[in-house]
DNA sequence: CGATAAAGTTCTATTTTAGAACTGTCAATA
DNA sequence: TATTGACAGTTCTAAAATAGAACTTTATCG
């Protein structure tokens, strides 16, 4: 595959996994989302290397994931801020980390706790659907194409229709 | 940083993109959840390389994501299965795919629209408070450090300080 | 003046990935 | 019987990405 045209795949995954697909956006974000700003700082608190820094930071500027601003004059100094479109990941990692929560933690517990200020409790973050606010399954979602799609790959017909045969299912 | 061991860290979010952190781990994931299940399937449907795909696949198997089905003897043929491990990840695909729906589409619109069988309109996922049931944004959540944490980094400390004093924010 | 800080850039060695061909087993076909 | 094809991988080499460390630039501090 072509990793630079991803962004153009006609599927919002996809789209999706050219920007925070790799190894170190999502630790990246991360980061951001615990208030860490600087270059230094997130190299400091990441150990990732000098050079793939300055290229994730590029990438997600980019992307408008996070906007480059001046901290200082003379000499002139910058930090990364979350912009709207970033700050709108939060829902991805968070489902993330609860994914962690439930499914790789070790016997010592959760890492982190998550309050949720306008309660005041400690939460999980639970997926509801929009119209009816029940919980979602992936079992209760069925998928149409869209007005952007292209037409379903012969692969995937072919696996449809195994799978409408089939009584045996996960 | 040791990608080996990512699945170690003290971080719920790190030990996650040990598992689903590359750029194709997602996009097989994405496939499962349309039915894909075997071999040249996903090989077909994907473009990636078989070598590749059987690395992944084996992570994903060693990881409890998938599991690894005979579906025929002579000669013995496997199929990909999600456990109850990977249908959980679901709302993470679905927050990346809502992430992309809203930020990465263009003007054609959306390549896919999802249905939700129990109240039979096409919805968007919306990510909730476990405890009130209010939609969570990134600024009304809290962080503490859970029985799992280990003391957070000097990094980490420094730029919580910066981010008290200062009122520039996001 | 020398030391330190921030935000990168440059360099080489190692690892990962891409792309294509190859393998082994069996079933179906000519 | 010989041939073809499907499936689920493995093996190979060239190209690309990454790790780890040193270096650069601008400016402040003691």
């Amino acid at each position: 595959m072509k990793w630079d045209t991803l962004e153009e795949e006609p599927c919002s995954l996809a789209r999706t996994v050219a920007v925070i697909g790799d190894r170190w956006s999502l630790l990246i974000l991360r980061e951001c989302f615990l208030r860490i700003r600087r270059f230094d700082e997130f190299q400091a608190s990441l150990g990732i290397t000098r050079h793939l820094l300055a290229d994730r930071l590029k990438k997600l500027v980019r992307f408008g994931v996070l906007r480059r601003i001046p901290y200082q004059e003379s000499p002139k100094r910058y930090e990364y801020i979350l912009t709207q479109k970033g700050l709108d990941l939060y829902p991805i990692i968070m489902s993330i980390v609860h994914w962690g929560n439930i499914h790789m933690v070790d016997s010592r517990g959760r890492p982190m706790l998550h309050e949720h200020k306008n309660c005041g409790k400690m939460f999980d973050p639970v997926m509801v659907c929009s119209e009816c606010g029940e919980p979602l399954t992936a079992k209760a979602v069925h998928v149409h194409p869209g007005p952007g799609a292209r037409q379903s790959s012969p692969v995937q017909a072919k696996a449809q229709e195994r799978a409408r045969k089939s009584f045996a299912s996960t």
